[in-house]
DNA sequence: TTTT
DNA sequence: TTTT
């Protein structure tokens, strides 16, 4: 269907430490538990109502992934950006089951931590070695699908060449004339 | 929690026509199937792939739900910002089953047809009268949830009060020294 | 225009302690300078490069103010949702100059502290007295324009009225059948 | 700053047909003029008020140029997703400028056409073939900075590669075990 | 069950 | 300068 829209926006706290697993291939997939909240008073007699709402994400995302492995533990709050999936599953008596996660895949998934939990040096952004080292900074990681900021302006020629060089943003390093 | 945020963002199509429920107390609460697709191009053959999502999406606002009723068909575009909730229900068998779904609830929720289905006179937006008189203009609806926009800016002197008259924004109507 | 989203979703900190003007007519009127950056690593050195962006924001809506006022102090980090403004001005030789700002009014707009730097007690959300009393609790704050939440399941027939009793939200308080 | 976001969602109607530049170096920039509009009823009068707004779009990302060039006409609904930047510049006499822009450019960055207008064929999405061919099928094109959907899931076995076979979802074609 |  |  052209033009659809897919996006869920969560700021929340992870409520266990994160499991990772891998596929037979070796892909990572992180799980997170994400909770929600809201507050308000109650119409009727002014008491202070909470309500927590709990998310399933699944990050799809090897970059994301060494983030989560690295940083992301019980408490930690999130800023998280992925999509709706449910998925059809099968309980053990046959029956049809589904469950919907946030799922951190592909562009336009963004996983950043807002509390300075990550201990370390620089910050992970738009590395362009995905599967590469590890060596993530530290800091309070941000890390960005299919990272490397700098590809859209960049790019040249070669047919989808990520590596190349170049500068990467106008007002950075570029004397594009406006 | 502080500082939590739960907003979902969808721009898909109806796939049905809605249905509009009322509780004992005769509230409407409005059911929406939405699909949203991705379309991509596969890596091994180049052919064309393509994923619906379907999603479950429940309008307790009374504005909203008039603008369900009297506009959204099956086939229609829409725009919908509103908040994951899953809720726990038990099946026939008496085993606890849990469905997500995107609530339109109060502040921050909105519903906006994309495609101009409406037929019609006005857009109704931000009338501040809840319940009152039904007769939505037409065109393609936008409606925001507790909707009157000028509310924010507005309320002219009285202490908060919402049904004020007095103007609603600096430049439009007035005349606030910047 | 049908179908039109004008919306900024910012995660940021602010840059100084926020300014708080009032018009002729009493309303609050607050403006932060909030500060986003986004780092990377330069394609070409593999130094890491850092870009930070200035954002103005305007809050009219009372009850965002004076959470502003109360809890918003430099350095704090918030999650800010609002909408695009461009506004005209003159300067001194008479020239047209245009200014962009996230203006925070009306429906849709929010303002949360992301660091619990806000002492006190309760955290304020949705009281639907807005302009009432002062007395936000405490905590990180989070505040919605207009709001309420319950208003949106509420609001029976009076015309805007939003102070009505009722339930809010069917898992909470209500026993809506589903 | 660790743990920022900037980002701007608009869905509104092209002002004009798009400009698109090139740098010294060939990289394409497209400017687009976008408005977005709300209408609501007057407090005082009841009369029907609308404030249009427009906005600044600057496309970097090549794949969104030839999106823009090719589909991007006058009167078009778009929806886009990009960052917010502030450009500072020199007027004539010397004087210090600045413009906003919505800034599309690397990840996170979106642009999807809302109304069919575009005529053709397949739809673009996720190529990973960045400045190859420019055979645009048509439909309504959506294309997504970096696009390529798959390579988060994909990359079949070598570690992060973007450009390996393999699959790219789990539930589509993938056999990973849940 | 939508849409392209 | 768009759109309804």
């Amino acid at each position: 269907m052209a033009g659809s829209v897919n996006k869920v926006i969560l700021i929340g706290n992870v409520g266990a430490d994160p499991e990772i697993r891998r596929t037979q291939d070796g892909r990572p997939i992180a799980n997170l538990r994400i909770a929600t909240s809201e507050t308000w008073r109650d119409r009727n007699n002014g008491e202070r109502r909470e309500k927590t709402e709990w998310h399933n994400v699944v990050v799809f995302n090897e970059g994301l992934c060494k983030v989560v492995e690295q940083y992301v533990k019980k408490g930690a709050k999130l800023y998280i950006e992925g999509a709706l999936q449910t998925r059809k599953w099968q309980d053990q008596t046959g029956n049809d089951r589904y469950s919907t996660e946030i799922v951190l895949q592909g562009f336009n998934s963004t996983l950043t931590m807002l509390d300075g939990r990550g201990e370390g040096g620089g910050e992970r952004r738009g590395g362009g070695d995905f599967g590469g080292s590890s060596n993530y900074g530290g800091g309070a990681p941000s890390y960005d699908d299919y990272g490397s900021r700098p590809a859209s302006g960049g790019g040249g020629g070669g047919g989808g060449s990520r590596s190349g060089g170049g500068s990467l943003s106008r007002d950075m390093d570029d004397d594009i004339p406006f």
